[in-house]
DNA sequence: CTTATTTGATAACAAATGTTATCGTCTACC
DNA sequence: GGTAGACGATAACATTTGTTATCAAATAAG
C-alpha cells in the first residue's frame, strides 16, 4: 500500500519503518460512519480500496460535500485539526479497506517534519488544493444550473458518476433524486 | 484617515510616515470602475467614504460577491497577489473617497515587515478570515432559501441592506430583482 | 433460488423562481 | 422646475425544481 509513495518521501529507511507503522489496516462494510456529526475527529484514513462520502445533515436531508477514492486521504479537516466538534459525517460508500493513523502519531510527524520545508509547502499546498477545489464547488452551485453542474462532474469527475449510487450524486448537486433522473432523460433525449 | 490605525502598529514614526506616504487619495463617483474583469490588479483600495461591490459576469447578468464599506481594503485579492486577470469586477456603488497603493509599495512593505511574526500572523489570519466569510456565503446558497439568506442578511450585516440598492442586494442573494421584491412584500405581510 | 432491500425511472401535482412588461416614485442634473 | 434615468413594486405567465406515489430492475442476504 505505501511501497508506491516511497521515493516521494526523503526519509531514511528507519524513519519511513516507524511512521510506516502507525497505521492501522481495517476492513469495513459499505455504509459504516467513520465519523459522528458533533464527533471530534481522531483519526485520518487513506483509502486502499473503495470510496467515502462526506455529508451533513440540512434540515434533515443529506447533502454530500465530497467524495474520495483510492489512495486519498479523508477527513473532517476542520475537526481532525482544530479539534472541534465535526459539522459532517465521513462514511463508507462501498465495502472498503482503510488505513488510519491516530492524531496524536500525525502531530508527532508533523512536527519531526517541520524542519523540511520541501515537505512542509508541499502539505500548505495541499491544503490550499483542497480549499480551492471545495470553492470551486460552492462557486458551480450560484454559477450553473444543475444541468451544467452535471455534464461538468461527468467531464472532471468521471469516477463518481460512474462508481456512485445516484442519489448520492443528486445530493452533491445538490437536487432531488427526481429531477436528477429527470436531467438525465432530458440530456439523452437531446442527442437522439 | 490613517491616524486611528498608528497606535495598532509597532513602527517608529519615521516608517508610520513613509508608509502613510505610499497611499494616495482620490475621489470618484458612483458607477466607477476600479479594476476590469481581465484586467490584471496594480492597486489595492482603502475605503475612506463610500461604498464598494465585487461582482463579476455570469451569462451576461452580474453577479455581486461582496460589498465593501468605509475602513475596509478592497481588492480582486487572487488577481492582486498572484498577478492574474481578474476574474472580478471591482466598483463604486456610492461616490467616495479612497485611498490605493501600488502592488511594487505594497510588496515591498511586505518584504519590510516579514520579520516581525505578529504583524505576519496578523496578515494570515486576516487572509483566512476573508477566505471563510467567503466560504460561509456560498454555503448559505446550498443551504437557505432566498427568503433566509435574506433575512440572515438583515441580521448579520445591516449596513448592506440599509445603503445598497436592492438589485444589487437581489445579484448578492443571487435571485431576480422581482423574486427579492416579492420575498420582502410577503414578510411584510406575514408580520401583520 | 427466493425474498427483501436498494436503486432508478416516471407521472402528476405543488411550490419556488425567472421573465417580461407596466407603472409610480424618487433623484440627479441641466 | 422639468426631464431622463434609476429604482422598486406588482401582475401575468413560463420554467424550473421539489414532493409524493408507484413501478420495475438490479443487487444483496438468507
Amino acid at each position: 500500500m505505501f511501497n508506491q509513495f516511497r521515493n516521494k518521501f526523503p526519509f531514511t529507511d528507519e524513519k519511513w519503518n516507524e511512521y510506516i507503522n502507525c497505521f492501522n489496516r481495517i476492513e469495513v462494510p459499505a455504509k459504516t460512519v467513520l465519523l459522528e456529526e458533533g464527533e471530534i475527529s481522531k483519526k485520518l484514513f487513506i483509502i486502499e480500496k473503495g470510496c467515502i462520502r462526506v455529508w451533513f445533515n440540512n434540515n434533515g436531508k443529506d447533502l454530500t460535500s465530497q467524495f474520495f477514492f483510492e489512495n486519498q486521504s479523508v477527513a473532517s479537516i476542520e475537526s481532525f485539526m482544530k479539534q472541534f466538534p465535526s459539522p459532517v459525517v465521513v462514511e463508507t460508500i462501498e465495502p472498503s479497506v482503510l488505513w488510519w493513523i491516530s492524531k496524536k502519531d500525525v502531530d508527532k510527524i508533523l512536527e519531526e517534519i517541520k524542519e523540511i520545508p520541501e515537505l512542509r509547502d508541499r502539505l500548505i499546498n495541499m491544503l490550499f488544493q483542497r480549499t480551492f477545489d471545495y470553492m470551486k464547488h460552492f462557486f458551480s452551485f450560484i454559477k450553473d444550473s444543475p444541468t451544467q453542474r452535471y455534464l461538468d462532474l461527468i467531464k472532471e469527475k468521471p469516477q463518481i458518476v460512474q462508481r456512485v449510487p445516484q442519489h448520492y450524486i443528486a445530493s452533491y448537486l445538490g437536487v432531488s433524486t427526481v429531477h436528477l433522473s429527470r436531467i438525465k432523460s432530458k440530456l439523452v433525449n437531446k442527442k437522439d
